[in-house]
DNA sequence: GCCTTAGAAATACCA
DNA sequence: ACTGGTATTTCTAAGGCG
């Protein structure tokens, strides 16, 4: 019988030695089903040296490896040149590492490839399946003997045929959120219990376990496995659940003499490569994965994100910090409060997670890791699937990941800027500059010819300044993955012109664009990443070296033009506006230099610091576009970047430095009377190493000392909030995390001088005023007149 | 021992 | 744990001075 079916998940068990794949989905009737492949066999290749015949050499190979199961001779490119190998299947995916450590030290073995491949995730790419993507397969049902949660169980009969379909069917997802209860910081699983487990469906359902009075939390931890088996979720999903949830709730359940069981087979959930948590069968999401997609959340917590997506209707929610859990929790008014924002929380992750799911899936589709996989994978790691994947198909072989030793380069070029205010600026910008160098000049590891290698000049694209040489034939692995990339994005992008922007087809392909986009941005940065199976530090360095070549000569042709170029900077042209010319130049630079340009914003007025990359103009449909300033910096105090961004709207729309000014001295009167908010007042900076390694002190690192002490556990990445408190000496003595402190003993004169006014004066400089001037009380005549003076009246 | 100062460390941004 | 280019603040140690 054929089914169709949508793959969610993938798992590979090994029974009696051999080996299966399980394959977890939902068919086209929404049955959730298990396909168990027994047919594929788990291999990797040994390149024999070149004077060796991989065909004889095969008897030599099962003599060393006597358990392979089979062995065939393949013809397969290796950085584009034709190499002989010999595929050596093994029964077990276990015994594959073994089998090439053993094959690597025989002689007339090059090298193995292919050896550091999983088994599922081969499978994947050798049959061309792809997570949260629609296939038919041929299967005939068997018998649900281990008890799994699916409605049937099926073997397959054929490899799985990929179906066109792009929309995911109806799932059933889950989240969650979890409130522990401790008195001495960071609650610990072996002495601390769960308090408060939120729970809401896509179904509507929301639910709450609680402990009582005696905090056992061994029922509540019972009843929520009973919930989630009951509801059956495709996808569970959290907040961090990745680093904390999943595995507090493991460590919990062994104290308590419980298993966690909330997958399809009743086994643990378990940590997976990429420290994902894989759940059996269904799809674990940590929204915390894809916090990195919303770069102006500055603090990446649930909150935050919710905030900022909108998800929340409820303004001004209640906010309980971690260190108030348990008096809350001891406290009977409060712990309604507790409650609620327990139970929000886990709205919040419902809300987030509608936001971010389709773009999730169609990462997980384009690059091909499964959905749980995704997430956690790096930037660099989503780009080498999607390469993987590439090479099998025109059967390119996958490198080994080799540690290479970091060797700097030249990058883009940045121009000073004009400072000062200028009008009417368009701005010209190359469309995918690096990608479309890439595949301009056919940069690519396997184009590459070594300084070594002789070549005609016309064989070869010479990359300016460093002279890395190119083959122009044949088409590179990149140039052909870009090209489809590109090509893809256009077609969707198209297609989506002639939708509606609120139907459901719309939604799906403006994430599926989103995905093809993040993935070619990444590719130039993929090729210098030393961790890269396929780094070339050449690739890298010609593409930035023709990126500065045709700037360079794209700002001569708009100059022999008449035009004035104010700014610049990697890909883009700030130039002084005049429609007929700019629409001229944008032809004749695109023909000269083969790549696209076009111009992109158009600014009615901009103005630019002395410095490069901080700017900030009025855009044409009224929006102030703020660049690189303290204004979208995480790590200045809120009173800073509100005084900055106040500061420039009236610059730039009202034009009246006196008025900005005025506004700041008002501000700082404020500030002084302590009638700004505290949160205001905080400074979050990132942990960026572990503590202890800090060659010096610095304010945060000496606030996460203090909650250290306290108990709290902080980790590389954590965001650390503290507020300068009143003292002498160096500032790192002067600080004390945001929750411990109070505003009675905050520094004002700290925030007044070393936050807002040096971003007040970052503006106000370039239009004369001082920062004594900002200073000085508006109440005071003789420097209100100073001012009234420097401006006229 | 105190003060000034140049350079390093640290962070976060732009493209 | 994708790249290089850049601005900025604070810390620190060296050097000058008394």
């Amino acid at each position: 019988m054929r089914i169709t079916f949508w793959l969610l998940d993938i798992n590979y068990e090994i029974k009696n030695n051999a080996s299966e794949i399980w394959l977890w989905g939902i068919d086209s009737s929404g049955k959730r089903v298990l396909i168990i492949d027994r047919n594929f066999l788990p291999y990797f290749y040994a390149l024999v040296e070149d004077d060796v015949d991989p065909a004889e050499f095969v008897e030599e190979i099962r003599k060393h490896c006597p358990f392979v199961a089979k062995l065939e001779v393949v013809e397969c490119k290796f950085f584009g040149k034709q190499v002989k190998t010999v595929k050596v299947h093994c029964k077990d995916p276990n015994e594959i590492s073994k089998c090439a450590k053993v094959l690597r030290k025989l002689e007339g073995v090059k090298d193995c490839l292919e050896d550091d491949i999983r088994y599922s995730m081969r499978y994947l790419i050798d049959n061309k399946v792809v997570p949260c993507g629609w296939h038919e397969i041929d299967v005939t049902e068997e018998a649900n003997m281990l008890g799994v949660q699916v409605d049937k169980v099926f073997e397959a009969k054929s490899f799985p045929r990929l179906l066109e379909k792009a929309e995911a069917p109806q799932l059933r997802v889950l989240g969650f959120s979890t409130i522990c209860y401790s008195r001495e910081g960071s609650p610990k699983p072996d002495r601390n219990p769960v308090i408060i487990i939120s729970v809401a469906t896509n179904h509507g359902e929301e639910k709450q376990f609680l402990v009582d009075e005696n905090k056992n939390d061994k029922p509540i931890i019972e009843a929520f496995m009973n919930y989630v088996r009951n509801f059956e979720p495709d996808i569970i999903v959290g907040y961090g659940v990745n680093e904390q949830d999943w595995s507090y709730l493991n460590e919990r359940c062994k104290t308590l003499g419980l298993r966690l069981s909330i997958d399809r087979v009743e086994t643990e959930p378990h940590t997976s490569v990429y420290g994902h948590v894989s759940i059996t069968g269904r799809a674990n999401m940590d929204l915390f994965d894809f916090a990195d997609e919303f770069p102006e959340v500055k603090v990446k917590n649930l909150g935050n994100l919710a905030d900022y997506l909108g998800v929340m209707k409820l303004k001004n929610r209640k906010i309980v910090e971690d260190v108030e859990f348990a008096d809350y929790w001891d406290d009977k008014e409060n712990r309604e409060i507790l409650k609620k924002f327990s139970m929000d929380n886990t709205r919040c992750v419902m809300g987030v997670v509608e936001a971010v799911l389709d773009f999730a899936m169609q990462l997980s589709n384009l690059v091909g890791l499964p959905l749980d996989h995704v997430g956690t994978a790096a930037v660099g790691f989503r780009v080498e699937w999607f390469l993987i994947k590439h090479a099998q198909k025109i059967g390119e072989l996958v490198p080994k990941r080799i540690e290479q030793p970091y060797r700097p380069y030249a990058g883009a070029i940045v121009l000073n800027p004009e400072s000062g205010v200028h009008e009417n600026v368009a701005v010209l910008d190359f469309k995918s500059m690096y990608p479309n160098i890439m595949i301009t000049y056919n940069l690519s590891p396997d184009t590459y010819v070594p300084p070594k290698e002789s070549t005609q000049p016309c064989e070869v694209y010479e990359a300016p300044e460093v002279k890395h040489r190119f083959r122009k034939e044949p088409a590179g692995f990149y140039k052909e993955v870009l090209s489809y990339l590109i090509k893809v994005r256009d077609e969707i992008r198209s297609k989506m012109k002639t939708m509606s922007p609120d139907s459901a087809d719309y939604r799906v392909l403006d994430a599926r664009q989103k995905a093809v986009k993040v993935i070619t941005n990444a590719s130039y940065g993929y090729a210098g990443w030393t961790g890269a199976r396929w780094y070339i530090k050449p690739v890298a360095e010609a593409a930035t070296a023709w990126g500065r070549h045709t700037i360079l000569n794209a700002i001569e042709m708009v100059k022999n033009e008449g035009l004035s170029v104010v700014y610049g900077d990697t890909d883009s042209i700030f130039v002084k506006y005049e429609a007929d010319k700019i629409e001229k130049l944008s032809r004749e630079i695109e023909e000269k230099l083969g790549l696209e340009i076009r111009p992109d914003k158009i600014y009615v007025r901009i103005f630019f610091t002395e410095a490069k990359k901080r700017y900030a103009g009025l855009l044409s449909d009224g929006r102030l576009d703020i660049v690189g300033l303290e204004v979208i910096r995480g790590d200045w105090a809120a009173v800073a970047k509100k005084v900055q961004e106040k500061v420039l709207e009236i610059v730039l729309r009202e034009q009246s430095p006196k008025k900005a000014a005025k506004f700041v001295q008002e501000f700082i009167s404020e500030i002084r009377q302590k009638r700004v908010a505290y949160r205001d007042l905080i400074i979050w900076k990132t942990l960026t190493k572990p503590v202890e390694d800090y060659q010096i002190k610095a304010s945060h690192v000496e606030a996460a000392k203090m909650l250290r002490a306290k108990g709290w556990s902080l980790t590389v990445g954590d965001k650390v909030g503290f507020v300068v408190i009143v003292g002498t000496g160096r500032l790192y003595e002067r600080v004390k995390p945001y929750m411990f402190a109070t505003y009675d003993e905050v520094d004002i004169e700290y925030y007044v001088s070393k936050q807002v006014l040096p971003a007040a004066t970052r503006i106000l400089e370039s239009f004369g005023v001082t920062e004594e001037q900002l200073l000085a009380s508006k109440l005071e005549e003789a420097e209100t007149r100073k001012l009234t003076d420097f401006f006229g009246t």
